[in-house]
DNA sequence: ATAGGGTTAG
């Protein structure tokens, strides 16, 4: 009998250290150990099922939780209030207040845990509705919960009155209202606040330290740290890393030493602090001298090491890493990501058991980058949770593609979009010629109240460029001016491009002049600028400047002199560039290139050189080079190399009908009508289409497209009726003058 | 012992 009763005890005992076992192992992020302990157990009672549900939503495994909550043999208050926690930590809002609807009866830990999970999500009214209907306020918790939520939103007079109303404060009162101030950054208020108190303790303390920090106010940080009485492990932390944080390792590393006491949390912001400073050798020193290694520390170090392009010595440290989580082994994924080894990424990723959307949008990404856009797709609809990352990357996925018709409908389908979202649909339509639907989704963001960034406006006036919409980039111009964009380095070269492509070289001159930066983009976009209007001279001269300016000319520049001087005639100088640009700037010649000196000496009629270029290249020519080839023999009525050319030209570009015609048009001028009806006859049968030529004109604030030979596109009458009284116009003053084709409403 | 309010590390 007594041995019975002695090792009910023995068994309970057990049970009780196994329990507080689970507690401090998931207090230190060892959840796997928690787990075995867990699952080694032969005996289980409630407390342990509550510990390890708290144990899995304490390090994000919410859903594991939720698992064992329903699995559970019998459920007392604490087990709905712990799932009631975990949801509440992991942000899930929705799940916690079902649970907190469902349960079948409540103590005040449930009313302050549901409370703490509103504020937690800025959801004040609901937090305060609840307060509103509580039973009895004498728990301070309850208030103090409440007070910091208002406090932490940033709410200071709300959480004042609240304050004052509470019947007895306590000190963790004064600190909520304290930390309130200190976390938002008003270190004015905060200070008159911290005076007011009577009674303060270390946190109270750490409070104006860490508001400092986050003011960057090391030296008034400093002065507080100094004068706290007591100062615990967290005082010392917060400062050591506040100078690790700024590169003042010398000082952090000093405090480091000088602390009475380290705790894990210590150790790992002295590493952190080194690997930030690129001290990825003394950041190791310290990780093999620790005593004890927390998830945190072996994630910062695999981050180190991948931070430096160490990724085998990153993923040595994954390997020994006693227990993965998905945050170093996300790391480690990143890593192999950057370095485009995405087959070892993809080894990782196999092996993470428990991924989350960050992974899974890692891997995506990575796949995307490297242009492999199937493989990133079929991961994006095999996840099972996404958030707005995946979303937006998915749009970015099918642009890439060229495949606009599904991110739209991605575009669609998703519940909540940002500015990324509109600017991955924007530029996929920009990047794959749909220029008026990027202009279209601009308008349409406009309207539904997102805001445009540097990537929005950069996308819709490349887009106005190609479309030589210069009113349209006129006005987005004036919108980026009042933006403040204006200055973005992207931008500044977009708006080169659109007012070069619109043929005023002047405003495109101007928008260089005006850079508060440059790049090498800019000035290839000029020089690019000068050649399509024909001025070649001062492309030219640009091209000097630019060297003089000590920007070294690459594959582009050259593209943009060289188009420069065909345009210009300028022969001589465009074969001494050429030889020049292949001795001197030891730059091998592109399909761009050749097409240029093909388009140069062609023009200029010497067609057997250009021919004869056009044998001697080392790649293989491309419709681009025989493109210019044909239309140098048209214009010097070349049949026999026209015929060449163009039959080449058919085995790239099938399907254009103007090579056709314009062979076909070559052969009329010789008189040859047999190889006239051959040629119509070719593109009958192969089924060759005629570019439509498109415009587009704005009646009623509203873009209409209309294409030539197609009247079924103009579906008002008023936009039949205007573009009738156009061409009445056009008739009677000989041509056009610009259509103001004003888009948006400036104000 | 396990669940609620104020401070530190990835």
């Amino acid at each position: 009998m007594t041995s019975k009763l002695k090792s009910i005890r023995q068994t309970g005992s057990l049970v009780y250290n196994q329990n507080l076992k689970i507690t401090q192992f998931a207090k230190s992020g060892r959840i796997e150990d928690a787990i075995r302990v867990f699952e080694d157990m032969l005996n289980r009672n409630t407390v342990t099922w509550n510990s390890m549900i708290s144990a899995y939503a304490k390090n994000g495994r919410i859903n594991e939780a939720r698992s064992l909550f329903d699995r559970m043999p019998f459920k007392n208050l604490v087990s709905w209030n712990s799932m009631i926690a975990g949801y509440s930590h992991n942000d899930r809002v929705k799940d916690a207040a079902e649970l907190f609807d469902k349960m079948p009866q409540r103590d005040v830990f449930s009313w302050t845990l549901m409370m703490t999970c509103y504020t937690r999500n800025g959801l004040l009214e609901k937090a305060r509705g609840l307060f509103d209907q509580l039973p009895k306020k004498k728990d301070p918790v309850c208030w103090n919960a409440l007070i910091s939520g208002y406090a932490k939103n940033r709410r200071f007079g709300e959480a004042r009155r609240l304050f004052d109303e509470m019947p007895v404060k306590d000190l963790v009162s004064w600190n909520s209202m304290l930390a309130g101030y200190t976390q938002n950054g008003e270190m004015r208020l905060g200070l008159e606040f911290f005076d007011e108190m009577l009674v303060k303790d270390v946190v109270s303390w750490n409070l104006m330290i860490d508001g400092y920090v986050q003011v960057y106010d090391l030296d008034s940080a400093l002065k507080f740290f100094q004068r706290v009485p007591s100062p615990n492990v967290v005082s010392w932390v917060t400062m050591l890393s506040a100078y690790a944080r700024s590169g003042r390792i010398v000082e952090a590393k000093s405090l480091f030493n000088q602390m009475p006491e380290r705790n894990v949390v210590a150790w790992n912001a002295m590493i952190t602090g080194y690997v930030q400073n690129g001290q990825i050798e003394e950041a190791h020193q310290l990780f093999t001298e620790m005593p004890e290694r927390s998830s945190v520390s072996w994630t910062t170090m695999i981050n180190g090491f991948v931070r430096v392009g160490k990724l085998d010595e990153a993923r040595e440290l994954l390997e020994q890493m006693p227990y993965k989580n998905v945050a170093a082994q996300t790391a480690m994924i990143f890593g192999y990501v950057q370095s485009m080894r995405m087959d070892d990424a993809r080894l990782v990723f196999e092996n993470v058991s428990c991924r989350d959307v960050v992974c899974w949008n890692t891997m995506i990404a990575g796949y995307m980058q490297c242009g492999r856009t199937d493989e990133a797709m079929y991961l994006f609809q095999k996840m099972p949770i996404k958030d707005m990352v995946s979303w937006n990357t998915a749009i970015a996925g099918y642009a890439q593609k060229g495949d606009m018709n599904k991110a739209l409908r991605i575009f669609k389908q998703m519940g909540e979009r940002n500015t990324v979202s509109w600017n991955s649909l924007i530029s996929g339509y920009t990047q794959n010629g749909f220029y008026v639907d990027a202009l279209k989704h601009f308008v349409l963001m406009l309207k539904e109240g997102a805001k445009p960034d540097w990537s929005t406006y950069a996308c819709s006036i490349i887009a106005c460029g190609n479309l030589a919409a210069l009113q349209i980039g006129k006005q987005l111009h004036h919108l980026i001016v009042k933006s403040g964009y204006i200055n973005d380095l992207f931008v500044g070269n977009a708006l080169i491009t659109m007012y070069s492509k619109c043929g005023r070289i002047l405003q495109a001159r101007q928008a260089f002049n005006e850079m508060v930066v440059t790049d090498i983009i800019s000035w290839n976009s000029l020089i690019a600028g000068y050649a399509l209007n024909g001025y070649g001279r001062e492309a030219i001269q640009l091209f000097q400047e630019m060297e003089n300016h000590g920007l070294i000319p690459d594959q582009v520049t050259f593209v943009g002199v060289l188009s420069a001087c065909s345009h210009a005639g300028m022969i001589d100088q465009g074969l001494k560039l050429f030889k020049s640009m292949a001795e001197d700037y030891c730059i091998v010649p592109i399909a761009e290139h050749y097409a240029c000196m093909v388009d140069l000496l062609g023009r200029a009629g010497r067609l057997g050189e250009a021919y004869s270029i056009v044998k001697g290249m080392p790649i293989k020519a491309n419709a681009g080079i025989w493109g210019a080839m044909l239309g140098a023999c048209r214009i010097h009525r070349n049949l026999e190399l026209g015929k060449l050319a163009a039959e080449k030209l058919f085995e790239f570009e099938p399907q254009k009908a103007s090579n056709y015609v314009l062979l076909s048009n070559m052969h009329a001028e010789a008189g040859r009508w047999d190889e006239v009806e051959r040629m119509r006859i070719m593109i009958r049968e192969r089924g060759g289409q005629k570019q439509p030529g498109c415009s587009w004109i704005e009646v009623n604030n509203q873009v209409h497209a209309f294409f030539a030979d197609d009247w079924t596109q103009p579906k008002t009458a008023e936009t039949c009726g205007t573009l009738k009284s156009l061409m009445a116009h056009m008739r009677n003053t000989g041509y056009m003058s610009e259509i103001n084709t004003s888009l948006f409403d400036c104000g």
